[in-house]
RNA sequence: GGUCCCAUCGUCUAGCGGUUAGGACGUCGGCUUCUCACGCCGAUAACGCGGGUUCGAUUCCCGCUGGGAUCACCA
């Protein structure tokens, strides 16, 4: 477990296991990057763009969001895009308006850029190539001119004499040097890993961990085109970028052994690294498309509050003893490394729409002003709405809407010109006898001094009692003669908000209807 | 298979040697009520198994079992 402040956290050093980092010290190349001032912390989120934004990817972001706010430190966006077959520029927009719809802005990244830019990979190819002749050159890593092909092919003599090994690079170049070479020849660049001891970090989720060495292999940093593997291009850049705690999945365990000995071959100082569990579906496996929604767009789309997901994904992995719903600023406050639990959990999409449903109801999580502007955008289709029956309806239906769509499509009784007739409560309430309480209504409404809410409910229900009706035989109809179905608001909101006039219009029609 | 990780209600979790094992979602009742919601009250349901350590283990240690991650010129 993690001990020691969080205050201590902010500023500790990393914790790695001391071992021989003297390979290339102080070589130009080195110098060029050290003098970041380490005070603060420098966090990132490195997504690649080879598809939509996964909420997996966004838990991943958000703590590292929060503990960038929460230290005054910095977050910054990089795109790993030099998956080439699949990045594209599509998908970066994409994450981006996604990342900005979410509110986890950076402060540094692409388009707005920064001092340690450029933030996409494949513009900072110089900048691998000098990194890996460096390695080449000191001997920590290798040319390796083996192919493809030749790999395919000890692969598959391996997989017929021991079909249950795991195949390992053979070492074929690994200690061959510069009078190997074959030039005119394409060449990938291995990392010459230890063969024994151990590598180890002090994780601040899963605390002391410890890999052999012999686990390792001599992984490929560069292609033979020039363009570098993930942990390659990672180091460098979280390095030159000056990132000082990498927080991210727990399927980046593996990774971690590999970048630091990265790290310790390049002669300079590795981040903190904090695993976070994994978000797995409903059946314990990866979270995929077939649990319903994955992506930020969906849930975007659906008409969910941001904040909602966003307090949903904190607290899964992530707590504050019995506390569920966080407003943001509460979140940025109270969150901690040392909280996060180690256990992977199960996505449950209920419970996302509960949380989220907590935000829509409160004021106090998302205020009128914010619901407003949501609302707004959903109800795109009824053109301009009228600002002040917005913000006059709001208290109806902030209890009933889980999103902001379920909230548009709740009130479109107040913006269309015509209710829509759901055609059973067209056929229960106003077609049949259950119709016959809507004209003496009428007739009483129409006399009714002032249209508001708090006059009509004592006035109508004392109307419904002298005349002998039950209050339902009178509101149903009328309801569904103004809203168009059985549910909805309160049904003298409902007159007050639409008004005398549009009340009686309704009502009028709602009997010609007979 | 190797390496690594994990283990409390169906789910997210609190718990950090002594608790009637708490909260939330869900589910089921009830109250409120002009409908639908909201709200309120109540119920349901968990420490995977076996050894230790200890006066005492959900909690500490070991083993087992069960889950998961990962083993690419993907990220």
């Amino acid at each position: 477990m993690l001990s020691g402040s969080s205050a201590n956290a902010v500023v500790a050093p990393s914790r790695r296991q001391g071992s021989s980092r003297e390979r290339i010290r102080d070589t130009p190349l080195n110098s060029r990057y050290e003098g970041h001032p380490m005070t603060k912390p420098r966090l990132r989120f490195a997504p690649s763009p080879t598809g939509y934004l996964h909420i997996g990817g966004v838990r991943t972001a958000l703590f590292n969001w929060l503990w960038a706010r929460k230290t005054g430190g910095t977050f910054v966006l990089r795109i790993e895009d030099t998956d080439r077959e699949r990045s594209t520029v599509e998908n970066e927009q994409v994450i981006l308006r996604e990342m900005r719809w979410l509110g986890l802005e950076w402060d540094e990244g692409p388009e707005q850029g920064g001092a340690h830019g450029p933030y996409r990979q494949m513009e900072r190819l110089e900048l691998y190539r000098e990194f890996a002749e460096k390695l080449v050159t000191s001997g920590a890593a290798y040319r390796c001119y083996a192919t493809k092909e030749e790999l395919e092919q000890a692969r598959e003599a391996l997989r017929l004499s021991d079909p249950k090994a795991q195949f390992r690079y053979p070492g074929w170049w690994r200690d061959k040097g510069p009078s190997d070479w074959l030039s005119d020849r394409p060449y990938v660049v291995r990392l010459r890993t230890p063969q024994s001891g151990h590598t180890g970090w002090n994780d601040l989720v899963f605390g002391e961990q410890r890999i052999p060495n012999d686990t390792i292999q001599d992984v490929v940093l560069v292609r033979s085109d020039g363009v570098p593997l993930y942990n390659f291009g990672c180091v460098v850049d979280d390095y030159t970028m000056g990132i000082t705690l990498v927080g991210r999945g727990r399927d980046h365990m593996i990774n971690t052994p590999i970048q630091l000995l990265l790290y310790q071959a390049l002669g300079v100082e590795p981040p903190q690294f904090g695993h976070l569990p994994m978000m797995l579906g409903k059946g314990g496996e990866k979270l995929s498309k077939r649990h319903g929604a994955v992506s930020v767009g969906e849930y975007r789309e659906e008409g969910f509050p941001a904040v909602g997901l966003l307090n949903y994904l904190v607290r899964f992995g992530w707590s504050f003893g019995d506390q569920e719903v966080f407003a943001m600023p509460d979140l940025i406050e109270k969150f901690d490394w040392s909280r996060t639990s180690r256990a992977d959990g199960k996505f449950d999409a209920l419970k996302l729409s509960a949380i989220a449903f907590e935000h829509m109801k409160s004021p106090a999580l998302i205020d009128d002003e914010a619901y407003v502007v949501a609302l707004r955008s959903a109800l795109a289709r009824y053109g301009t709405v009228d600002e002040r029956k917005l913000h006059a309806v709001l208290p109806t239906i902030r209890p009933r809407a889980k999103t902001f769509a379920e909230a548009a499509e709740s009130v479109d009784w107040l913006f269309s010109d015509a209710p829509n007739y759901d055609e059973k409560s067209k056929e229960k309430f106003l077609l049949g006898d259950k119709a016959k309480t809507l004209a003496p209504l009428l007739e009483f409404l129409a006399a009714a001094p002032n249209f508001v809410a708090a006059e009509l409910e004592p006035a109508v229900k004392a109307w419904s009692e002298a005349n002998g009706y039950g209050l339902g035989d009178v509101a149903q109809p009328a309801r569904v003669a103004l809203t168009g179905r059985t549910f909805s608001p309160g049904l003298f909101d409902v007159m007050e908000l639409l008004g005398r006039e549009v009340t009686l219009g309704r009502l009028e029609a709602a009997i010609r209807l007979r």
